[in-house]
DNA sequence: TTGTAAGCGTTATCAT
DNA sequence: ATGATAACGCTTACAA
């Protein structure tokens, strides 16, 4: 089949060992011998296999990013920042996309603990699971970084949004441009975009003085449909939003679609600022106010966390925050 | 470190081969022995190292994808086709998004030459290249499949979109509507979908007794930029087309920013329709008549064909081809 | 039906 | 500086 070390070993008259050298750039080779094996190896187009140097060093050369949904582009982003920072050190990038299908990501995790590859970047469905799915890995001693989710005590790097921040801005933009009643469309409390995207518009409200009106929180489980009821609630009030904040680029297309349904114009009836930068925010009329994430930042970093991580294993680990970015449009002023 | 099959055959007090036996379901095992071999697995939860599995058969159970852009909606369905074909094999995927880069795109092939993967779905950005990335990854005795790209006389499997029908049926729309002069937007001819979407343009023109108007046909290299000025150069004749198709959905922003720019009416002053169906597509005002790929599907098949290879090795290639949806909405007439 | 031993293509430990 | 040789964890002839 293949050329093997044996067959450039063979055609050279050396050893084994001494391409082994070569290859791996070891010092103690003579530039004689290490010119005639590297010939050698371009003539017999020589790869190393590195299924056999995975088992023999015990080390992939791969990595493995599990994450929740690729058609969202906010992972399509982070994949590529994965990605590229994984074959810049020379890695390769497992892709698994759960699908929001708990039970296949409890599966992924279980595949990944068998030695296969170096390390793992997690963002899973709930983080109720972070506990048993980083003992899994953890069995298997393979590090993991944990993206946009978190949970007390657990030993393992993350890289997380600055949600809070990011919602804030977005109130305080709102009240700025006089709005009193700011609805909001949440997300679920079992991961963090959830959680902190809903703290900081409540302390966004505090901080300047005003009641939180229970009424104008809506929490769900960040899907399109589950956004289009809470907004057409939201709507239905006796005393409904000026301006309403979607905590995901994903939920608010289940926002636009009643506001349209409706009617009402934006931003003059209803003004909007949402999660994530969706291609289709500034295409739409008006173009949507947006706290766009550094997607693919994030999946750089996470790469670069995992693979710092393999070189020094009993590092403390490391909590990265990155800042969301307020992109100005016309649907909330 | 991990368990291996040692540790489990020494706590049931058998040979190691009976152990093997047990996990790779071989008959000849005494249901009396299989129940203690399983009994230990789960004790020390062990699990197969598939690295050392793959050396040994010299058969990898991942496959790897090879596309240019991620962020493609196009290929986000793709891949999620090809990843949930190869998980329901058992198989993994690795993905390559080459981000239309060449150089990165041989280096990937060069990498998965090396015994790393089972087999390749491979997109590439040129199909020039085909030659010789189809060679280098047969010479490591990998099989591929070859997604929405073509070259005659190569020996491997094609899947593709029927891609002039697409066209075809879009020109045939137009001219039911009554346009006479209908522009195009086509990509380059170095890959079948530049080629082959121009082709059913044409035949399209042809079979309904127009004459072709090269004016009309602007070839672009499949970017935004290039769409942009190739609709402005359209529009800018003297007897500009009253009618654009457009040949994917990534070209069709640039179309749009200049039919805005130009405040045209849709489809009163200019009528459109494009290739994909990106999100935004029905979302923006008025909805855009689409060309839809079966992506997922083409992904999925894509994966099989590759699976099924895996296992006839000498059957003759083969080559699908699946046809496109047309989504009728506002934007054509 | 089960065990022994060889080997997949590397790397690593010794000698030399 | 280079060469034998064992070992990584598994599968698989072949033997028992």
């Amino acid at each position: 089949m293949s050329t093997t070390m044996r067959d450039v070993a063979a055609l050279v008259g050396v050893s084994i060992k001494t391409v082994s050298n070569v290859v791996n750039q070891r010092p103690y080779v003579s530039a004689d011998l290490r010119a005639k094996v590297l010939d050698a190896i371009a003539t017999l187009d020589y790869r190393p296999n590195r299924t056999a140097q995975a088992l023999r060093t015990r080390r992939a050369r791969s990595l493995a990013a599990i994450v929740p949904d690729i058609q969202n582009s906010f992972f399509t982003s982070v994949i590529r920042g994965i990605e590229d920072a994984a074959y810049q050190a020379g890695y390769m990038l497992f892709l698994f996309d759960v699908e929001d299908d708990l039970e296949r990501e409890e599966r992924c995790v279980d595949i990944l603990s068998a030695d296969t590859v170096a390390g793992v970047i997690l963002c899973t469905s709930d983080e109720s699971r972070l506990e048993r799915q980083i003992n899994v890995l953890r069995a298997g001693n393979i590090p993991i970084v944990l993206l946009e989710r978190l949970r007390e005590g657990l030993q393992a790097d993350t890289i997380v949004v600055e949600n809070a921040q990011g919602s804030y801005e977005a109130v305080q933009h709102f009240l700025a441009a006089g709005h009193r009643r700011i609805g909001v469309v949440a997300g679920p409390d079992y991961y963090a975009p959830g959680r902190e995207r809903l703290e900081g518009y409540l302390r966004a409200l505090r901080d300047h003085g005003l009641a939180v009106d229970e009424e104008l929180i809506r929490r769900t489980d960040f899907t399109v449909n589950a956004a289009q009821m809470a907004t057409a609630d939201l709507l239905q009030l006796s005393s409904p939003p000026t301006a309403i904040l979607v905590c995901s680029g994903l939920m608010a297309l289940g926002t636009l679609q009643v506001i349209r349904e409706r009617g009402l114009r934006m931003p003059e009836e209803i003004a909007l600022i949402i999660f994530d930068d969706p291609e289709w925010s500034k295409m739409i009329d008006p173009p949507i106010t947006t706290i766009a994430q550094p997607a693919y930042a994030m999946g750089q970093s996470a790469a670069e966390l995992l693979l710092q991580r393999l070189l020094q294993p009993d590092n403390p680990p490391q909590h990265v925050r990155l800042a969301p970015t307020f992109v100005h449009r016309k649907s909330c002023c």
